[in-house]
DNA sequence: TTGATAACCATGATTTCCCATGTTAACCCC
DNA sequence: GGGGTTAACATGGGAAATCATGGTTATCAA
């Protein structure tokens, strides 16, 4: 399941946000039913994955193994250190703890954006100032990842169009 | 299940702490409904794991096996020596032995976090110190982590969501 | 008896759950 | 295709449960 498409949501004094219905199917149907939460790494913004992806991605590293005589830091723990596990209401709502909201510069108002795996919250003012400087006219620098897309979406087959 | 998340609770004069909810849902849910205590071999801090957990690891390595006549040291030993097995009382709290306080410096508050199959228990100053808890944009110094958090996750096949 | 530990009771604050409402989008029948 | 009906969704507010934490009583050992 991926997460696509752009959503604005009101967030109101409890931190309470609504997940957008097609997120919130895919996170219901997960095994655990739950998300995970965390500072993104690459913007100033939130980053959200079912928990079970979360699991596996740190399963899969060995992130998530007891290591309990080993001298060096597990690498992931400030990743999992950071990381909320979230319940999502009947009516499709999350809170957002406080300081997730401080991170991301959210007030008032946040706009989920759908990353594939994952997903991403902002507040507006970022977004806009993100979006801009990510979609731009073909360049060098991005005629590489045109290219590679073009060339993954003819290799898919059975797709109406 | 995975610990995630950082919590902060208070000590009272008698050593007791609340386990944080999300922490102790995961023991007591486990089949044993107990604790495993012990001195960080990494930090300056204090490790937990379900009873269950522990044992397994101890299993595993056989590191739980009667040597009676063997001369050789079982590398276990002194974790084992020094594990508290702990029970969490009904209002959720459990009671630091005073040695295992004092290894970790701790006084009146705790710093709990989640490291994935385990959990640790700090000092605030010991936390702040050691932990980069903050989640940075990206730098030389974590960018090696970024790539493997990537990598990671391109890797993580067959997942429903 | 005394000191320590563990079980029990009490409480304020926070969080979560549930109900209610307006609005939008989907659907269906004519 | 138009109009009306229904369902889904986002959002506000309040009630109830959970949680962290302080204090008190029981239990046990030295």
């Amino acid at each position: 399941m991926i997460f696509t498409g752009t959503f604005e949501n009101k967030v109101d004094g409890k931190g309470r946000t609504s997940v957008p219905a097609p997120f919130r199917s895919i996170i219901t149907s997960s095994p655990s039913k739950e998300l995970a939460l965390f500072p993104s790494f690459r913007y100033n913004a939130l980053e959200g994955m079912t928990f079970d992806m979360l699991a596996a991605i740190t399963q899969q590293s060995g992130a998530s193994e007891v290591n309990i005589f080993k001298a060096a830091p597990n690498k992931f723990a400030p990743l999992l250190r950071a990381t909320h596990r979230m319940h999502i209401e009947e009516t499709g709502r999350i809170t957002l703890p406080a300081n997730l909201l401080s991170h991301a510069s959210i007030a008032t108002t946040a706009v989920f954006t759908g990353e594939g795996h994952s997903f991403l919250i902002w507040s507006p003012e970022q977004f806009a100032q993100q979006a801009v400087s990510d979609i731009a006219p073909v360049t060098e620098a991005n005629e590489g990842f045109i290219v590679d897309f073009a060339a993954a979406a003819s290799s898919v087959q059975g797709l109406s169009s």
